[in-house]
DNA sequence: CTTAACTTAGACCGATTGTTCAATGTTTTG
DNA sequence: CAAAACATTGAACAATCGGTCTAAGTTAAG
């Protein structure tokens, strides 16, 4: 049985502030002052809920990660042609990081911020990572077993291009506002993927 | 003429040392320490030949564009078919960013680094990207003079697609060292460039 | 109301940040 | 050699870093 009061702020929310400040700064600009502040709660409360900035960085990875990949899956399959769900999915992540205070994708902008040699957050990067393309990988071998690519397409290659590419059109977008270079980049991926 | 002795450094290789160092830290993690310690010069000295922190970064940013520039170039005006040229760019892109200490790409790396809203880095930053993007249009459209591209090519929107996939790349790179997903990538981007 | 459990804000810690400056060395010029 | 003109090292600066801890507040049980 609980024996104290309910914490006086929403755990979820503060997650999903100090996510947003990670996102936007990368783990080594997210001081804990801007963390706190954008969480709205003190340093004990933080540090007592969350554990060290280390900790904390993951936990909001995690749920960033945990969202991208549902929000993913849910597109990937919903009714319909899966390679135009795909297609759409492209064409929404192109938006979100033309606009004008895009900040990049997670992943994308804290791997550049760890150190190469930070082995533990590298593994843990690479399994999301590995997500993404399996999630990939599974949309386009539908879209090919529905005849929209050739069977001499290769699936889990195109994912992985796939990722480098939205990967790269995220890093770009934090410093291109509605660039031409990101809009033709989703055209060279949209004619591509029409030609597999 | 010069009244004083030189100074006892080499400008020019303590600015290789210190392109280095942002590139593997990122511009936050990149401590004066760690740049003076890698330089091999003291602090004085530091800020006398570069300025602060931000003038170093601009000039180590300045060299980095100039060197990756010029051997791009160089090398994509071989002699021989410009599609071969542009893939083994691509290839030997794709190997020096899946080798074990490999640190990714200057831009991409400082890109994710710097605030969003920091106009003049990105500024800067856009500059260099552009002259990228040129410079790989430019080699797209050769091979398509030559007939290696069919005549339905857009040059320019795939020199995009390359140039985010790529930057996707060495950002991976930093935390997968010799990961199939690296080699899918380089593989579906050679079949597009094929089937283009 | 009392008390125990749990919360909170914020002062405080040593270490490190980027930056400056004084003290010392070194080389060239007259 | 003497002296001016550089360069160098390394101490010191205020500010901020991540992290800890104390003091006070809040709630629930008895």
């Amino acid at each position: 049985m609980t024996r104290g009061p309910d914490k006086q702020f929403d755990t979820g929310v503060a997650l999903e502030q100090a996510m947003k400040v990670f996102q936007v700064y990368g783990y080594e600009a997210a001081s804990l002052s801007k963390l706190q502040k954008s969480m709205g709660i003190g340093k004990k409360s933080l540090y007592d809920t969350f554990g060290n900035k280390q900790s904390l960085f993951l936990k909001a990875l995690e749920h960033y990660a945990h969202i991208i990949i549902r929000d993913m899956r849910a597109q990937l399959s919903a009714a319909g042609s899966p390679l135009a769900n795909l297609k759409q999915l492209l064409k929404d992540w192109h938006q979100v990081n033309s606009q004008p205070k895009s900040c990049g994708c997670m992943f994308g902008t804290n791997i550049a911020d760890f150190n190469t040699d930070d082995e533990a957050i590298a593994k843990v990067m690479r399994g999301y990572l590995q997500q993404l393309e399996d999630v990939l990988t599974a949309a386009l071998s539908q879209a090919q077993a529905a005849g929209e690519l050739s069977a001499e397409a290769n699936p889990r290659n195109l994912a992985r291009l796939l990722l480098c590419s939205t990967q790269g059109m995220a890093l770009f977008g934090r410093i291109m506002d509605d660039d031409p270079t990101l809009a033709g980049a989703l055209d060279a991926t949209f004619s591509l993927l029409d030609r597999s």
